[in-house]
RNA sequence: GAAGAGAUAGUUUAAAGGAAAAACAUCGGUCUCAUAAACCGAAGUUAAAGGUUCGAUUCCUUUUCUCUUCCCCA
């Protein structure tokens, strides 16, 4: 049996469900009912990650219990995905993976061992204990390099570079995963197979990331600081990194490590993880590092999507108020019709706009008149002029002459190949994730079919007693194409799918007919077709429009600030503590220097560099963003004040090996005056 | 400032060293089985400039613009 594994990313435990959730959830869910389909034994994965520091906080702040917390969003995303029909239930995800579960835990501490017992690829232990100190941010869920934070002036605590937000300061005790190893492994796989990294340019991103050179992971965290996950075996003052626990929900959920769950050996060497692009890396560099470390195989696929835009190009946001909202699409939409926005409008891999009204478009220009429109007329024609049977499609040969006349090609072959043409490239794009254009494929022949009937003018030939059987051919080829059309969209709307399938009279559920040994001609003359409804009602774009404005503005307007349950908020930085200790002061390590050399830097407008005397050696090299205010011929000499022991850090090209000193207020327009003496100091002494 | 990606019709996308395509939108027409549908027809596109070539929209160079990452008071 062929076999078939699909997973989302699980997500993470501290915001309510949006609709990237939504999205991957629903791109995985055609997948699995397109395999299942086809025969498959197809499983499908999503859920939530629930450790780390930021359930923790985001419980805190709620007054719940971090279980508490986990339960909660955990439920809403169930719910939602219930209400979207994703569930077990309804024909979805088989399994909604949950990092609290004591069987993840006995899955992951196996594989902490398993990977502590290896070496690596350069012979050196895997795990290692260190110390660790920097900065981490809690949103990411990362430790951060200094090229990933900044530092506002007047603060100490740099600020992440993507969520803007203050990063925290860790120093402690860490277990490290020598990643620094994997470097060269990990090109090499890449490019021995690189359709496992899809698509292309995302792939060139992670070579060139790794290309950079990798830094040792900390991969755990001390439980007196973090308590919220799962321990490290054998050292119970340690819990383990998020995103190793994270990730390896892969494994666990299919009986890695546990007896509670089965499917290892089976799926795992099929799996194909889809996720957001901003989470590749993990999905790639450290997830195939860790995977090599305990020595399983990598997936078939990483699959990076690309995000949701709002109809602009913009990005959604809470705050903005762009976002598209879950309950909306719910109130207002056909799931089926949201289901194919998401698979047809997003080119998968790029970066897709939403709007509602581009949805109210597509629903209305290709299922409601397109789709829908055809399944309407070939249904009504079927019981208005044959009294709801379906008619045999054969012509016989004295007849041909008349189909002929009437525009109509007395031999099937020619829409016979077109089904099927239809078919392998719906497979073909669907097995390469190609939905949208696997969609524009079966769309051109619900056009083709559409204008079978146009030309052939079933109204015409119903007057006519010699065109009895080109009728009858017309009828039958549009109810057979109108099969094999539900047939193929199933996954992508299974329940108008279904709808469309008992329309045309056959029997049982459309989704079990497989794809790929559809006959034509199955579909028995003589069957009663069901009855006839609209599967996908026209829009009133203009009212529904209207409405969700004005439902989105009662429910901005009145309860303008917190939305209820969710969000993360940080605490303030700035009220914690206004103090240093005269120990933090005393780490600054300020000295007198004096400038030997000044010039400007081509092509930066900002720096002059320095070489500046600290009575060292040789003069420092030191960079400042002075080239605005002063003439550097005009501080050759100056005593300057220089902190000598900031971290060295390359601007343009320069290392910088210090700072110099200069009062400037916030507003950055104003001009800042380099720190001096009045009397005369040495060169080298000390500021304390 | 650096690196990478990109620029195709009003919009969203496709293809390609040898006549640049589809859908939607627009305009004109036909028709009535159907969800004011469908069908036919029209108009419209390779960002700019050079170069290689018999031929370039495709390859090369430069420019402009967009996006991403990094960066200019450490």
């Amino acid at each position: 049996m062929r076999i078939f594994y699909v997973t989302t990313p699980i997500y993470y435990a501290n915001s309510l469900p949006h609709l990237g959730h939504l999205y991957t959830t629903v791109v995985a869910d055609a997948i699995a009912r397109h395999k299942r389909q086809r025969g498959f034994d197809a499983y499908f994965l999503t859920g939530t990650d629930e450790h780390g520091i930021n359930i923790q906080r985001a419980a805190e702040k709620e007054g719940r219990t971090p279980q508490e917390q986990v339960d909660f969003i955990a439920g809403e995303l169930k719910r939602m995905f219930h209400d979207f029909r994703l569930d077990t239930e309804n024909g979805g995800y088989d399994i909604f993976m949950r990092t609290t579960e004591p069987f993840h835990y006995e899955g992951v501490s196996r594989l902490w061992r398993e990977i502590a017992k290896n070496t690596t690829p350069k012979g050196n232990s895997t795990i290692y204990k260190g110390f660790y100190e920097g900065w981490f941010c809690a949103p990411c869920a990362a430790f951060k390099l200094e090229d990933e934070y900044y530092t506002v002036e007047g603060s100490d605590i740099p600020l992440c570079r993507e969520h803007e937000r203050p990063l925290d300061r860790i120093a402690e005790e860490s277990y490290f995963f020598r990643l620094s190893d994997y470097a060269e492994e990990l090109v090499r796989v890449i490019e021995e197979n690189p359709e496992r990294i899809r698509p292309e340019a995302r792939r060139n991103e992670v070579l060139a990331f790794i290309r950079q050179g990798l830094q040792d992971l900390s991969i755990s965290r001390e439980k007196k600081n973090v308590s919220w996950g799962v321990p490290v075996p054998d050292d119970d003052n340690h819990v383990m990194y998020v995103w190793l626990d994270a990730l390896s929900n892969y494994i666990t959920a299919v009986g890695y490590g546990n007896t509670e769950k089965t499917g290892f050996d089976k799926y795992w060497p099929e799996v194909r993880h889809l996720v957001g692009k901003d989470i590749l890396r993990f999905h790639t560099v450290y997830w195939w590092s860790f995977l090599m470390a305990a020595g399983l195989p990598l997936p078939r696929l990483v699959y990076a999507h690309g995000m949701w835009l709002d109809a602009f190009g913009k990005k959604m946001s809470k705050t903005i108020g762009n976002a598209i909202s879950i309950d909306v699409l719910d109130r207002h939409f056909q799931l089926d019709a949201v289901r194919y926005f998401l698979l047809r409008d997003m080119v998968f891999g790029q970066d897709g706009k939403f709007g509602y009204e581009n949805l109210i478009e597509r629903a209305n220009g290709d299922l409601a008149k397109g789709l829908g429109n055809l399944a309407s007329r070939t249904i009504s024609m079927i019981e208005k002029y044959r009294d709801g049977v379906i008619p045999s499609g054969k012509i016989s040969e004295p007849f041909y002459l008349f189909a002929k006349r009437a525009s109509l090609n007395p031999d099937e072959q020619e829409i016979v190949s077109a089904l099927a043409h239809t078919r392998d490239e719906l497979i073909r794009r669907f097995d390469n994730f190609e939905f949208s254009q696997a969609l524009e494929t079966v769309w051109s022949l619900i056009t083709r079919i559409d204008k079978m009937i146009s030309d052939s003018k079933p109204w015409e030939l119903i007057k006519d007693d010699n065109q009895t059987e080109t009728l009858n051919a017309v009828l039958y080829r549009a109810v057979e194409a109108l099969r094999w059309l539900s047939v193929l969209l199933y996954p992508v709307m299974p329940e108008a799918a279904q709808a469309i399938y008992a329309q045309t009279g056959a029997a049982g559920e459309v989704s079990k007919i497989n794809p790929e040994t559809l006959k034509y001609g199955e579909l028995p003359a003589g069957t009663a077709i069901g009855e006839r409804r609209a599967v996908f009602p026209l829009i009133d774009k203009v009212k529904i429009m209207n409405e969700i404005k004005e439902e989105t503005a009662t429910e901005n307007k009145p309860a303008p600030a917190p939305e209820p349950p969710a969000a993360i908020e940080e605490p303030s930085p700035a009220e914690e503590e206004n103090f240093i200790t005269i120990d933090d002061f005393l780490k600054v390590e300020l000295r007198v220097g004096e400038i030997k050399v000044a010039e400007r830097i081509p092509k930066a407008d900002k720096l002059l560099r320095f070489e500046i005397d600290l009575g060292e050696e040789k003069p420092r090299q030191i960079l400042a963003g002075l080239a605005q205010y002063y003439e550097p011929e005009n501080l050759i000499g100056r005593k300057v004040v220089v902190v000598a022991n900031l971290k060295p850090r390359m601007m343009r090209g320069y290392e910088s090996q210090g700072m110099v000193c200069a009062a400037s207020l916030e507003n950055s327009d104003d001009t800042p005056a380099l720190a001096a003496f009045l009397e005369d100091v040495k060169i080298g002494a000390r500021l304390k």
